[in-house]
DNA sequence: TTGAAAGCGATACCAC
DNA sequence: GTGGTATCGCTTTCAA
């Protein structure tokens, strides 16, 4: 194995001092056109790339910026959670930062995890969905880590969150019904405590309400996943079979409640009973489910997760604590 | 925001000598328990963690290791690949390593890339698939990047490997269909180029051949992915109605088949059709799909992965340059 | 066991 | 525009 090239090894190959070869690779720096190319061809030649961390140690504290950016995820069996995983890692990628991966579920003890996190001097945290319980929030502003959620309110409102507007998502799907004149409608909810379902019932349940429909089927899968979806299908059956249409927490919900309805020959729900769901993850436009779905716009939602990172890093004063994302219907085939 | 705690902090706070805080840090160093016992806590305090960068500086460079370790995935919406990154992400956390994240796909550039995080410092680079074009393997070296690939040889034998037996894969889905007595059966082809599909449908005709059966319908898919199984189901639809059994070059292939069977009622394909598709995805074991499949022992991929890159940091002499994974038939009910 | 001092690789400030 | 030098946070000899 090769040592490591040094800026010392680069200027003494073109016989400059190291002060040329830092500012050959700063930007606008003062140095001459000649000079720079002949330092960068030869850095080129000699595979020297700057060490980031000792960059990062010799600049001012306050300027110091490592350029990497830690995304946390508690689930990647979600396909939402997945997808904006994803997403967020395309986004830091475009502007110019290193991703690192913390997988909180997999963690032993968060609070040193994350401690870990600040040895490497990343410059900020985002936290996927409820990946970052509540106790640990403390722990980051104690590293003072730059922190962004998505998906949950930050009840102190010590740090931005990104959040769609699940009463809205509620009430498209509402608006989606009463559009085709159902009367007979459904909800399926995922975790109990969980805030998304919860906000998306309650923004359904209000429209329906304001258009004369107050009595609405709630079903309780009690997770967000395929397999809830699928189970609790099989159960209410009979609820199912009377509704027109039914509005899902999440699209795995969608899939395992569409899924368990094509299995049983015997329910012919399919025909006559129209789902929505809630997310858009890429599989919903699969040619088997061409699922009508409320979207959350992820990419929005990661590049304003990424500006409030920006914000808190320019220290402004005013960094916006809670964004609001709209999410919108796409209507496929179901 | 709080400024960052240093060693010296905690030297100042306890009223002892930044030596003694790295000490304190150090397994089995020369220091007192009581001494170390008192420094730890005030670090717990004040909330100190070593500085990883500087950590990595001053240790001599040989034995020097930031504990960070790079993923590199093309596609993720290929659930094989992302199945894969999950559990390596995981194996790596277990071994207390840090997971970097690199989508190929978006790096404009792949050796200016691969370039930042030798900047990085990481410790090594897994390339997951396809992910890695093999022109980058030499930047690789140039930049004395340990580097590990997996699902593809490397036809220079210059750095190790860790694959599927593919073609055994192909052996184990013919004798499924063998031993259940079938004697028309096709298969579903991925990328016309790709190495996985070539070597699963060999393993699976020339098991097949010895066997006395030498006509195998292939249909070309083109892709790995659900909507390529989908679409060629439509297209051959003549032709899947006269077989037996199938055999997918992956699951997402197979998915597109059973769905689009299960779409078109006049395709009454799925009740005398078995499908067998190869990866084993966490969605083969699905409510809806209970997909009978050729598994990748994935868990077992990424920790002969990690083994790989342990070799190397140990300078073995031997390091195994090719490690074969044996794949099993998991029966399920398709 | 301990503290002082010399680096690690890079940047920033200072004279020139 | 250029080269020396202090410095970042830390580990590691080296004396004591």
């Amino acid at each position: 194995m090769n040592k490591k090239v040094t800026a010392s090894d680069v200027a003494e190959h073109v016989g400059v001092s190291r002060s040329a070869v830092s500012r050959a690779f700063t930007e606008g720096a003062s140095i001459s056109a000649s000079k720079r190319d002949e330092i960068l061809l030869a850095a080129q030649q000699l595979g020297y790339q700057p060490n980031f961390f000792a960059r990062t140690l010799s600049t001012p504290a306050q300027k110091a910026r490592s350029h990497l950016v830690a995304i946390l995820i508690s689930d990647f069996s979600n396909p939402f959670q997945s997808y904006l995983f994803e997403t967020l890692s395309t986004v830091l990628q475009k502007h110019g930062k290193q991703p690192m991966l913390l997988n909180v579920k997999q963690a032993e003890d968060l609070d040193a995890a994350l401690m870990r996190l600040s040895g490497y001097q990343v410059d900020g945290v985002i936290a996927v969905m409820g990946s970052l319980p509540i106790e640990s929030v403390a722990q980051c502003q104690k590293l003072s880590l730059p922190l962004v959620t998505l998906g949950r309110s930050d009840p102190a409102g010590q740090h931005p969150s990104v959040q769609t507007d699940n009463r809205l998502a509620g009430q498209l799907a509402a608006h989606y019904f009463i559009e085709k004149g159902f009367s007979r409608v459904g909800f399926v909810a995922g975790r109990a405590d969980g805030q998304a379902s919860t906000e998306r019932f309650q923004g359904f349940i209000d429209t329906l309400y304001q258009h004369g429909i107050d009595d609405v089927a709630r079903l309780e899968a009690g997770r967000y996943g395929y397999s809830a979806g699928y189970q609790i299908t099989q159960k209410e059956q009979s609820t199912l079979r009377l509704l027109q249409g039914v509005f899902c927490a999440s699209d795995a919900l969608a899939f395992g409640l569409m899924d368990c309805c094509r299995q049983d020959i015997s329910l012919t729900i399919p025909n006559q009973l129209s789902v929505v769901g809630c997310d858009n993850v890429p599989q919903s436009d699969w040619e088997g489910y061409q699922l009508t779905t409320v979207a959350q716009p992820v990419l929005e939602i990661a590049e304003q997760a990424y500006r409030c990172l920006e914000e808190v890093w320019q220290g402004k004063a005013e960094v916006n604590m809670l964004v609001r994302i709209k999410p919108t219907l796409v209507q496929r085939k179901s």
